[in-house]
RNA sequence: GCGAAUGUAGCACAAUGGAUAGUGUAGUAGCCUCCGAAGCUAUUGAUCCGGGUUCGACUCCCGGCAUUCGCACCA
């Protein structure tokens, strides 16, 4: 029998049913299996240790008893007991061949990983960018890592729906209707839509702002002629309507420029005006179970058992479902929102991707969520925020270019694609100039994807060209250059990737080719801890590292050998290589490259 | 004031309570008549401070310090 796609999840459950024999689950006995440090395995199951101590028994005694029941598992590792009580296990090389045998294709990989979610769909809430405004790099994060979130949720089993959910309502536009009637300049609306739309709004944002307007009474005056738009707008006018819907249509083309760049397609992008209609209902219910209140004629919701959140609180921080002049909030749109994604969606899980200075407010309305849900009894999804750092200047400060304004999203990868090209031509000069561009695009908007993705994504985030478009060391071109290597073996041989002839091969044998099965088998792993925190520099930390595990490889064996049994080996563990690093770089939302 | 996140080598990062804290970059010394040197091998260098919990702490708790951010009608 060929070890499981999850050779973790295998041990767990083997030790779990020897401690049973044991009597030890009974008493909550957990194996804690994980990925060992290679020097002492390959795994290890460091459970005794805790639970002797709980139960104060001696850990390496007990240990010595889960050892002596696990005859089964001898047959695919070596099992040893070190130091006060750990259990190590390291898969015998006949083992490795058996993982490496049965996980032939991405197809295959995926089987194996498609348990965690199966069955359940997720509502993915990413990107979300105002409309009428251009990207700028704050807006990378957000769209990059919930692309990469929405990869690993489907790839381990979950039926997953991208949902952009626009900043497409509220004041802002009836300040861009009033300047858009005043000052729009047609031929530029119709070169660069969304260029002329923020150009459109700024000017309408700068005459209506009385206090810092050099004439604050026009300004004031200004402004009541801007929101007397905004209710033309609301209430339907078909004019204003119109008017709207073009900006949101400009704006939307202009996004999906760069949403392809960056692989992404949404299913849905349900903005905020679609729930302009649905508040009601939320007003209703909140006011009805008696979770919201009025507050100085807003209408509120507190929860006092938080210190925060409290009425009690010293300076209290309610929860805003209605504005005291009727209007609705983002906090009612979304509360509007995490409804429908329950009841229409059927939503198991609902994963929202923004900043962490969104913190209080999901925290708010997950709060306001749960007792709503449960007081009218509507089945309760997983929630949760993926939170990021921001994005700042050198400085710690705002991002900003040297002119003042943001740096856009656009410029930043023609940048990166312009960067790669100037060096995929310095190292491949004969490559045919559209190849080399299209190298060019996988590489360096790969270099930025992948820059943002492999470190955890709750730290601030220093933006700096160099080391966004760095390609050297720990980025994508290090990734892509090992799968085009494997590749390049492939196409010297003659052989097709998609059917190498690697049956009969035998067991790694040479410690570069040891190396790097084991790092194949703990490809499981990596997934695992990606999805189930949401997180995916675990992966990319995983690649990185099946990457220079055969890139050492490569340095120390030679595949393309006289020998057919050493070469049958060795191709097997390129072919291997290549399928899960190229699916892995797919999780990602990078494209990957025959040749660079 | 209250709260959140972050603090690891010169710089940028990693470490699901586990064994000797890993990598990149920069520096140093090697490796292309041999499957692609965008590579490989070796090497120098670090846990903000003070307590505590634990067999074991970068990780958890308490108290400081520093940086960034959030706290009533913008989203």
């Amino acid at each position: 029998m060929s070890l499981p796609f999850d050779v973790a999840a295998h041990l767990d459950a083997s030790l779990r049913s020897i401690a049973d024999e044991l009597g030890l689950m009974a008493r909550g006995f957990d194996p804690e299996v994980r990925v060992a440090d290679p020097a002492h395995g390959d795994f290890q199951a460091n459970g005794a240790l805790a639970f002797a101590k709980r139960e104060k028994q001696n850990p390496r005694a007990l240990a010595q008893q889960i050892v002596d029941r696990a005859g089964t598992l001898q047959a695919d590792f070596e099992l040893s007991l070190a130091g006060p009580g750990f259990i190590n296990f390291r898969l015998k090389p006949t083992a490795l061949l058996s993982w490496l045998v049965a996980h032939d294709s991405e197809q295959h990989l995926q089987a194996g990983a498609a348990r965690a979610h199966a069955g359940q769909t997720w509502v993915v809430d990413y990107s979300s960018p105002n409309t009428a405004k251009q990207m700028h790099v704050g807006h990378l994060r957000s769209a990059v890592i919930g692309e990469a979130i929405c990869r690993l949720l489907a790839f381990t089993g979950a039926t997953v729906i991208r949902d952009n959910h626009l900043g497409d309502w509220g004041t802002q536009f009836g300040k861009l209707i009033y300047a858009y009637q005043r000052w729009v300049d047609e031929a530029a609306l119709a070169a660069d839509p969304i260029e002329e739309l923020e150009r459109l709004y700024k000017l309408g944002q700068a005459a209506t702002d009385p206090e810092k307007s050099p004439e604050p009474v026009k300004a004031a005056h200004e402004l009541e002629i801007a929101r007397a738009e905004l209710v033309k707008l609301q209430n339907g006018d078909p004019q204003s309507v119109a008017l709207w819907k073009k900006f949101s249509d400009v704006s939307l083309a202009a996004f999906q420029q760069i949403y392809d760049r960056l692989g992404i397609r949404f299913d849905h992008n349900l903005g905020e005006s679609f729930y302009n209609d649905k508040v009601d209902r939320v007003y209703r219910e909140l006011t009805e179970t008696r979770l919201a209140e009025d507050s100085a004629g807003a209408l509120v919701v507190f929860h006092d058992e938080h210190p925060r959140f409290s009425r009690n609180a010293e300076r209290p921080n309610p929860f805003m479902v209605r504005k005291a002049d009727g209007a609705s909030g983002y906090a009612s749109t979304d509360l509007a929102t995490a409804l429908y994604r329950t009841e229409h969606f059927r939503a198991d899980g609902i994963v929202v991707v923004t900043d962490f200075r969104q913190g209080d407010h999901f925290e708010q309305l997950f709060l306001t969520v749960k007792k709503w849900f449960a007081a009218k009894n509507y089945r309760l999804p997983e929630l949760h925020h993926v939170t990021f750092g921001a994005v700042t200047a050198e400085d710690g400060k705002a991002l900003k270019t040297r002119d003042g304004g943001v740096i856009k999203l656009k410029a930043l990868l023609d940048e990166a694609e312009e960067r790669a090209y100037v060096l995929v031509t310095e190292k491949s000069p004969d490559l045919p100039e559209a190849e080399r561009r299209d190298i060019a695009r996988a590489v360096g908007i790969g270099a930025v994807q992948y820059a943002d993705l492999c470190q955890n994504r709750s730290s601030n985030y220093v933006f700096a060209w160099d080391k966004m478009l760095s390609l050297d060391g720990n980025t994508a071109p290090y990734l892509l250059y090992a799968v085009a290597r494997v590749r390049s073996i492939f196409r010297k041989a003659g052989l097709d990737p998609a059917a190498p002839p690697v049956a009969g091969a035998s067991a790694p044998e040479t410690p570069q080719e040891l190396a790097l099965a084991r790092k194949l088998v703990q490809f499981a792993d990596a997934v695992r801890l990606a999805t189930a925190q949401l997180r995916p520099h675990f992966l990319c930390l995983y690649l990185f590292e099946l990457a220079g595990a055969y890139s050492a490889f490569y340095a120390a064996d030679k595949v393309i050998v006289d020998d057919p049994a050493v070469r049958a080996r060795r191709l097997l563990l390129c072919h291997r290589a290549l399928i899960v690093l190229e699916t892995g770089l797919h999780l990602l939302g990078l494209r990957t490259l025959e040749r660079m």
